[in-house]
DNA sequence: GTCTATAAGGCGATAGAC
DNA sequence: GTCTATCGCCTTATAGAC
């Protein structure tokens, strides 16, 4: 049973942890920093997890269990431009809502997997092996354009993921720092669909 | 003048440098690493390379000389369908061919671009505004669709990247270690923008 | 040019008082 | 539960012999 004070550290060590696990990798990131950012001195964040290995692995364990939610919401009995569509629109708003974590995501995947490689050949490539047999179907059905299943759910992820993950260059190259990119990007993401599954 | 040691030392060093820091970060990859990695004692890395950083400024200055080649070479006079599809097909390759220049990059940009923040406000800005005014022309005289110009640059990065930066999840959820994605990535990105821009 | 040895400091984690 | 002090390791970089 946890008390008030321990809910409200390890809340406050874990939002602190995803702030520098995402921007500076595992590596970078150090116990010293997290500490400082939770508010607490290092002997204490330690005294809430036994190494900054459990913060991390805390972290990513809670982001996994969500990461899948979007997909799983593909409905095969749906319309099948609407859900894919659907999907677009979760995935975007993800990155939207909660671009730490997708950066989190990122930084493991780019330096090879190391510690969620069983999660990407597992539970992740289960679920996508089921979805894309609902797409393939949708196909045969005529219900959309002939296209890979497997390709399209990389083009679904890389298309939303950019705007969280690239975040920086995106508002370098737009130019205006106080401008939110993710209506437009909403429209551009919805028009490529729709071009590309349509019939 | 480099004699004909020092040119195969700094090779070696620089091609090192890049196998490891493209897969541990900055922070995560050490000296002792890249000098095992060029067969080299660690001092004696430091004598043909002042610092860590200076490996690490070195590869980036060579890979941002680069960066925006297949983006230069889209010309204004061509068949724009052809010249986008064009620029999808060479950014493609350099996923491909170079993904560890690719990682390299995506390190910098998702940890908030600390080295090269500049360069995308800059030089990259710059060209992006100036090929976007091109293909704003192509729109005006209804030679492709009408479609938000840096949104399409930031599809075409994100579609044509992720293949290098997210590979081990593409091998992953293919589940053939062995198989080669491109061929599929290839024909899959041309009908994406291919439908994407017919008029 | 290349090595062994080592300095200097940062970092994860622990000890022990309060 | 929280702190100060510190251990012990790892890492960058340098000294100095060959």
């Amino acid at each position: 049973m946890a008390t008030r004070i321990q809910q409200k550290n390890t809340a406050a060590i874990l939002e602190a942890a995803l702030d520098v696990f995402s921007t500076h990798g595992f590596r970078g990131a150090t116990v010293d920093q997290i500490a400082r950012a939770a508010g607490l001195s290092k002997p204490n964040l330690l005294y809430y997890f036994p190494s900054k290995e459990a913060i991390h692995t805390a972290l990513l364990d809670g982001l996994l269990e969500a990461w899948l939610d979007p997909l799983r919401a593909l409905d095969e009995a749906g319309e099948p431009l609407d859900e894919v569509l659907g999907y677009v629109r979760r995935k975007l708003e993800m990155s939207r809502d909660f671009p730490r974590e997708s950066r989190l995501f990122a930084n493991e995947i780019i330096q090879g997997a190391p510690r969620i490689g069983p999660y990407l050949s597992g539970e992740l490539k289960d679920l996508v092996d089921e979805k894309s047999r609902v797409i393939r179907h949708w196909i045969g059905d005529g219900k959309i354009a002939p296209v890979d299943p497997y390709h399209l759910f990389f083009s679904i992820w890389a298309l939303t993921q950019h705007y969280a993950d690239f975040d920086v260059q995106v508002h370098a190259v737009l130019g205006s720092k106080d401008i939110d990119p993710y209506p437009d990007a909403q429209a551009h993401l919805e028009a490529i669909f729709t071009r590309m599954l349509r019939p």
